[in-house]
DNA sequence: AACGTCGCACTTCT
DNA sequence: CAGAAGTGCGACGT
């Protein structure tokens, strides 16, 4: 399976270095990505003893706990106003096989679809971006109003599979591809109108392991109101975080470049979305 | 607010 | 240890 990772790999079109560099970080991403947990190994990320800080070492949630038994272990992520909850939702041979799927079965947006609106002025987006849902939803973002596809086996297959563990349906999922470590998103919450209010968003990743960074909204800037530190993840290949109310509140979130990243990673927030107002 | 890019200061790597 | 590379984050835009 790793091969043929690997094959697929080689024969997409974006990127720049030589291939055996490609090679050996795609299978050391692989190999790093399955049990790295929410916590950075690296030392300089702080360890709760500081202010806001984030992470303790893996509790069972009591609901999952019934639903599941202690197949699936949890990290809580908490600071004020933050409450997520990590879990690497996919073995690596399960994780390996979906990636695969997904590479080949995707069909991202083009033309319009693929810039934002800001201040006036159009932006490519650094990443690609697709939608699938159930049909009728859409989703407004930045200026451009998403339409889904309609669903496919696999990505059902990840939805079921995060409904059960999660106890959470969803009607719709927003996919973005980072093809290396130079594409990233900016800061920014998922505070769209069209959301059900408080309804949790599960975000599951494939591929590359990237760091993932909260930061209060009051902290930001010049007159900050208050200090909290950012909260700093990885996202693990065949990882779920699934961020709770209020995270999308006061909590932004982004997913920084790292140039040193050389592989392709695919993520899916799977979302409930409200059907669109009667007319 | 939006959410991207840019520039600069700082840190980490080699 | 010094220069290069990588990162964090505020400023800016319409």
């Amino acid at each position: 399976m790793d091969k043929f990772v690997i094959k697929q790999w080689k024969n997409s079109e974006n990127h720049k270095s030589e291939r055996c560099e490609i090679k050996w970080q795609m299978e050391k991403d692989l190999v790093n990505s399955g049990d790295e947990g929410a916590e950075s190994p690296r030392k300089k990320l702080k360890s709760d003893t500081g202010g806001g800080a984030a992470t303790e070492p893996l509790p069972l949630l009591a609901e999952q706990e019934a639903v599941r038994g202690a197949e699936y272990s949890w990290r809580r992520i908490r600071a004020e106003g933050l409450d997520c909850d990590y879990t690497k939702l996919f073995t690596k041979s399960e994780a390996d096989e979906i990636f695969v799927q997904l590479e080949k079965e995707l069909e991202y947006f083009s033309g319009d679809l693929t810039k934002v609106l800001v201040f006036g002025k159009w932006h490519d987006i650094p990443r690609k971006q697709v939608t699938y849902g159930d049909l009728g939803l859409t989703y407004t973002y930045s200026g451009v109003t998403l339409a889904p596809k309609p669903w496919l086996p696999v990505l059902e297959k990840i939805r079921d599979r995060v409904t059960q563990v999660t106890g959470h349906m969803f009607n719709f999922v927003l996919i973005n591809r980072y093809k290396d470590g130079s594409d990233h998103i900016g800061e920014h919450r998922d505070d769209e109108k069209e959301l059900e209010p408080r309804s949790p968003i599960a975000s599951v990743s494939f591929g590359a392991c990237r760091d993932f960074i909260f930061r209060h909204g009051d902290s930001r800037g010049k007159c900050a109101t208050h200090r909290l530190e950012p909260v700093k993840l990885l996202l693990g290949h065949g990882s779920l975080l699934l961020m709770k109310y209020p995270t999308n509140v006061h909590w932004y979130h982004s997913l920084p470049a790292r140039r040193k990243v050389l592989a392709p990673r695919v993520n899916l927030t799977f979302r409930k979305v409200l059907p669109p107002p009667k007319n």
